[in-house]
DNA sequence: ATGTTATTTCTGAAAAGACTGAAATCTCGG
DNA sequence: CCGAGATTTCAGTCTTTTCAGAAATAACAT
């Protein structure tokens, strides 16, 4: 498959944020080429597309099924699997939110749980403070997500579209 | 300097999810140390508590000072640097969020705003569409980030605490 | 200037991570 | 059950990153 320039440099450029937020080149650029396409791709096709070894697409895959960002489907008359990604970017942001809270959040917050539970005199008084106020900060925002996540979409949307005006509204309702 | 076990746990800890976030475990290791302390360290301080060559200690406090993490202070009667780290964790949030979205979505802006532009026929009529509501979804992040970081910080810390009941305040102003 | 202490830069070794190609496994039609 | 197609696993290679130690530089006191 013959990518267009503008794809290509989506793609390649996906590829290198990749390694900022935690994946590879390879499987960035992957997601990056299944977004564009417009159509399901099969593992053969975005191998030879870019040009990695079969089994990397295979791995790749894998790991982008794990961040859920992708699914499989199936194209009657073919027995390969075809991948393709979320489309909707409100919807493809959600999901990598609610992915990095739970590979970076969510072990935090189980971590200082555990040390305030724990802190004893052993433990600086500074330390302590310091430990249980970024725990009490954690589970707010946390609790803010929660809610947030809970809203219908729309109104979420609403808010987003609102940013700072909000406070008029809350001026207003007080 | 000798650390207490949930000190220890916590520095622990820290390194190992540095590398969930782009910086190496060392890297980490030193901003939770620093954070934890109670008064600013020395490099030398460092590279003993926490085992690691003193070179090594050098670099690493340079990408912190890159990341707005840390800052210099000095001691009267003491030649040396001493380090110290951001210690409220609302402020330490805040800087995060800030070089995350410098490192991560800025460059990604410019590019969408660079493949928009180049966007022509050869380009399949669903990337087009792809990238400029990426583009589009991404801009109006951007905006909505900007308007929340101009908000006083009560305000702000207002709304967080809120959360999802946002939406009642709302429903009264309209 | 000279020696002392602090810091940074450089180089190469070791560890970690990404990738390939081959072999093994799985899947399904006949 | 057999075989072709599809996918996954694995062992080894290549690349990148991390880090220690040595050497160079800088800052300062005497």
């Amino acid at each position: 498959m013959e990518l267009s320039p503008v794809t290509r440099k989506f793609v390649l450029h996906w590829g290198e944020m990749g390694t900022r937020w935690g994946v590879s080149r390879t499987v960035a650029q992957i997601h990056a080429l299944l977004y564009l396409a417009e159509r399901p791709l099969h593992a053969e096709d975005i191998s030879e597309t870019l040009e990695v070894a079969r089994s990397n697409v295979s791995t790749s895959l894998k790991e982008l099924q794990a961040w859920n960002l992708i699914k499989v489907t199936h194209v009657i008359g073919d027995r390969r699997d075809h991948y393709e990604a979320i489309q909707d970017i409100t919807n493809l942001f959600r999901v990598i939110v609610e992915e990095r809270k739970r590979r970076e959040i969510d072990p935090t917050l189980a971590l200082l749980r555990e040390c305030a539970a724990e802190s004893d005199s052993k433990t600086g008084a500074h330390a302590r403070e310091r430990i249980s106020s970024t725990l009490a900060f954690l589970e707010m925002l946390n609790k803010w997500y929660e809610e947030m996540k809970g809203l219908p979409y729309p109104l979420l949307m609403a808010l987003l579209r609102m940013g700072g005006r909000v406070q008029r509204f809350l001026k207003k309702a007080a």
